[in-house]
RNA sequence: UUGUACGUAGCUCAACGGCAGAGCACCGCACUGUGAAUGCGGAGACGUGGGUUCAACUCCCACCGUACAACCCA
């Protein structure tokens, strides 16, 4: 016998049981999406792996190391996506949505990251994400921080800490990053190999390590903050001031770097304490560079990736979305009770909105399909045997209250389902 | 890529260098048209491959898988 083929490492099945939560997270966001003036657009998985490399940066681990790439039959290198934002800023230039008015879109979906698996952190996992083009201001960082906000208090999130930190603009970005690294040079031999092997390659990453030596010895790093421009201050302490007056709780994190290249000025992170080690549930910034890198004239962006199986991981520990009710389970037994049933079940199910039934299916005793019907959850018990076809009716047994079992006429069976429905 | 832990029935877990056990779930019977209680019965498992041993589910090694963490990041 073959044995069973397993689905790939990270990349798991989303079964019915949790099917609920990730229904509303898609509802409520979508809801909040279009209430803030948000347009869908459906990108493909798949795109030239440049796109990435362009965007994200090549020396990121995200591209280095962690893409899903492959040569298709032509030889073009290909690559599932590891992020939304770039094909995003792709599509927005073949499209032509760029350079007009502010315009607002957002999109969700599987991206593909090669890692090992751990919680809240798969292979193939799913983002929502928003991206507002044609903005440089501290106003449309606000509204898109904004837009976070509201949308975790119409999930009923709570305690969710908003991180903020600018990065500033590429110039001071470019000349921080060489004075840190001349910080991390001269102290390469406290740091571990690693350490000093990232102050090579990406030092700003070195500022969120989490090693504790490394951390103690940052107290001392220079801070970008203090090399941000006028320009950049007063873009950074006016997004501040405008958080403050919408009453949005913010912890300046000076050491917040994002990982993609793209980022600029503000970057942000709502972060929840309840789910380990991958406690970042969303996290965006400015990318007024990304329009540019990818091809386009220079054009302002901002935008965030929510991580969908972290907002499920929270709304499930809640626990306040309910299962559908099965109402009714349809029990039929003896001569020629098959064909009557699958025909009673048909005419319901279109007679009777909203109604919930399972018919039999796989025959049994009376005693084996009320079981069934037991075990299914359902309210009510509806039962055709030889008495009832014969007799043209329905038995109603109430599995779930102390009440008397009814025989109705066939043809009361619906208004009386449907006045059972709108009772409960 | 690295580290640690763990792989026994559909699920949750036992045991033990010497016959592999239970609970839940499933199917059936007691009750041949009435579930959820009870009793009885049925079917069903040692991740893979080596090694040590008279004997391995148990000890050792490798591999595969899973979980968590580091790295990295949503």
């Amino acid at each position: 016998m073959n044995s069973p083929i397993r689905s790939i490492r990270g990349m798991s099945d989303i079964l019915p049981e949790d099917i609920r939560y990730w229904r509303r997270l898609e509802q409520i966001a979508e809801k909040t999406f279009l209430t803030h003036g948000f347009e869908q657009i459906r990108i493909p998985l798949l795109e030239k792996t440049e796109v990435f490399t362009r965007a994200i940066g090549s020396a990121t681990d995200v591209v280095a190391k962690e893409m899903y790439s492959f040569e298709d039959r032509k030889g073009t290198s290909l690559s599932l996506r590891p992020e939304g934002t770039a094909g995003v800023v792709r599509a927005a230039l073949q499209n032509s949505l760029l350079y007009g008015p502010v315009n607002r879109l957002w999109y969700s979906g599987p991206m593909f990251r090669y890692e090992r698996p751990q919680k809240g952190r798969s292979r193939q996992f799913h983002q929502l994400g928003a991206e507002l083009f044609g903005a440089a201001g501290p106003d449309a960082d606000a509204e898109i921080i904004a837009l976070g906000s509201r949308l975790w208090s119409n999930l009923g999130l709570e305690g969710l800490r908003l991180e903020l930190n600018s990065l500033g603009n590429a110039d001071e970005r470019q000349d921080y990053r060489v004075r840190l690294q001349g910080f991390l040079q001269a102290h390469r031999h406290e740091l571990d190999d690693e350490t000093n092997e990232r102050a090579e390659r990406n030092p700003l990453r070195v500022l969120d390590s989490k090693n504790p030596q490394v951390r103690d010895l940052l107290t001392e790093a220079p801070l970008l903050r203090d090399q941000l421009g006028t320009a950049s201050r007063q873009h950074y302490d006016q997004l501040k001031a405008y958080l403050d007056r919408l009453g949005i709780e913010y912890h300046e994190n000076p050491r917040l770097v994002r990982g993609l290249d793209y980022y600029c000025h503000t970057v942000f992170e709502w972060i929840t304490d309840e789910l380990g080690a991958q406690g970042t549930v969303c996290a965006g910034g400015r990318y007024d560079n990304l329009v540019e890198l990818q091809g386009g004239k220079p054009w302002p962006g901002i935008g965030f990736a929510m991580g969908e199986e972290r907002l499920v991981e929270l709304l499930r520990k809640k626990d306040d979305i309910v299962p559908p009710i099965v109402h009714a389970y349809l029990i039929a037994v003896g001569e020629n009770s098959t064909e009557s049933a699958l025909e009673l079940a048909y005419d319901l199910r279109a007679s009777v909105p909203g109604l919930q039934l399972l018919n039999n299916l796989n025959g049994g005793s009376f005693k084996a399909q009320f079981k069934r019907a037991d075990r299914s959850g359902a309210m009510l018990g509806l039962v055709l045997g030889e008495n009832e076809i014969s007799g043209g009716q329905v038995t109603v047994k109430f599995l779930r209250q102390d009440a008397e079992q009814l025989k109705l006429d066939r043809s009361e069976t619906t208004d009386w389902l449907r006045g059972y429905i709108d009772s409960i």
